[in-house]
DNA sequence: CTTCAATTTCTGAATGTTCTGAAGCGACTG
DNA sequence: CAGTCGCTTCAGAACATTCAGAAATTGAAG
């Protein structure tokens, strides 16, 4: 399989950016070149194109698996696994953002929960940090509350919502406009 | 200076949950512990409370002034270089998801412009590869501007907006509600 | 101009991560 | 039941990041 230079500029950049927010250079190419492939692809294929041992594909297919971004399916007559990325970028995004809350902010809702129910008690930390950290605490209330709003709307939705700009607000009667 | 045991926790979670989104943990926990602190600290104080080398302290610094979260003060009488954190917690995240837009998404922006255009001349990328591409395209152009949108809320009418919930979205009348 | 404290820069060492090739497992085939 | 194919697991090598301590720089005070 041969990669256009767009495909393989397109790949490169997904891989780079993956890194930049704690994806694995590999695991981001992969799930590139998943979502371009108009077919599901096997992983020996996989491993040609990207030139990665075929073993690094295989973990990097497992990881991308749990995030549920991507989908072990079978052709007839073949009897290799193939895989396919889910193609719908809207949910895709969803698929991940849903994960992330799951796995780094809803334990750090718990970590503050915690802290500012220990503080009360501990006599040791002072008053400050605690106002620090229940407006922390409030914060991800808040924001993982509007995502959990957010999320459930129709891609369609969101589009108005955001052709409507500042009238929404307005709209709705809230804030200082 | 003395951490308590919930200061410890929170400032070891924070550093914790930052190498998670691709910041680098001493820079992360510098972080955490000039948000508790009331007052802005030398970086010798914060070398000794965190246990870091004072050189990494210093290279820390400068790297939250570059993401424009923490600043250099002074204090009367004392001729050494203090350090506070953005104490507004919303404030603080407005300011470093502009920066990650910045960093991440505007380069991911034309990338993705400039693929669709050599994918069009080229004749070598397929049809496929370019609806893939403009519906990527698509989302961050929608979900950037939709951003664009909301940073500018006030803090106060993005908590009316969580509390109305889905009435937010009838009362609109977008979508199938 | 010298001294001294504070800060920054630099370099090699330590640590952490990512990747490969080999080995192993299981399923199918002749 | 031996042979092949595909997949996964694993240990160590390769690579990248992070860090500490030394050296250099800055800048203020005398």
């Amino acid at each position: 399989m041969k990669l256009s230079p767009v495909q393989q500029q397109f790949i490169l950049h997904w891989g780079e950016m993956g890194t930049r927010w704690g994806i694995n250079r590999t695991v981001a190419q992969l799930h590139a070149l998943l979502f371009l492939s108009p077919e599901p692809l096997p992983a020996e294929t996989i491993a040609e194109t990207l030139e990665v041992a075929r073993s690094n594909v295989s973990t990097s297919l497992k990881e991308l698996q749990g995030w549920g971004i991507v989908k072990l399916v079978h052709v007839m007559g073949d009897k290799r696994d193939r895989f396919e990325s889910m193609k719908d970028v809207w949910e895709m995004f969803r698929v991940v953002l849903d994960e992330r809350k799951k796995r780094e902010i809803d334990p750090t809702l718990s970590m503050l929960h915690n802290c500012i129910a220990e503080a009360e008690k501990d006599g040791m930390t002072d008053k400050y940090t605690q106002e620090r950290l229940g407006e922390l605490l409030g914060f991800f209330e808040t924001t993982t509350a509007w995502y959990g709003q957010i999320r459930q709307w129709p891609m369609s939705a969101v589009a108005k919502f955001v052709r409507m700009g500042d009238r929404a607000r307005k709209l709705l009667g809230i804030g200082n406009g």
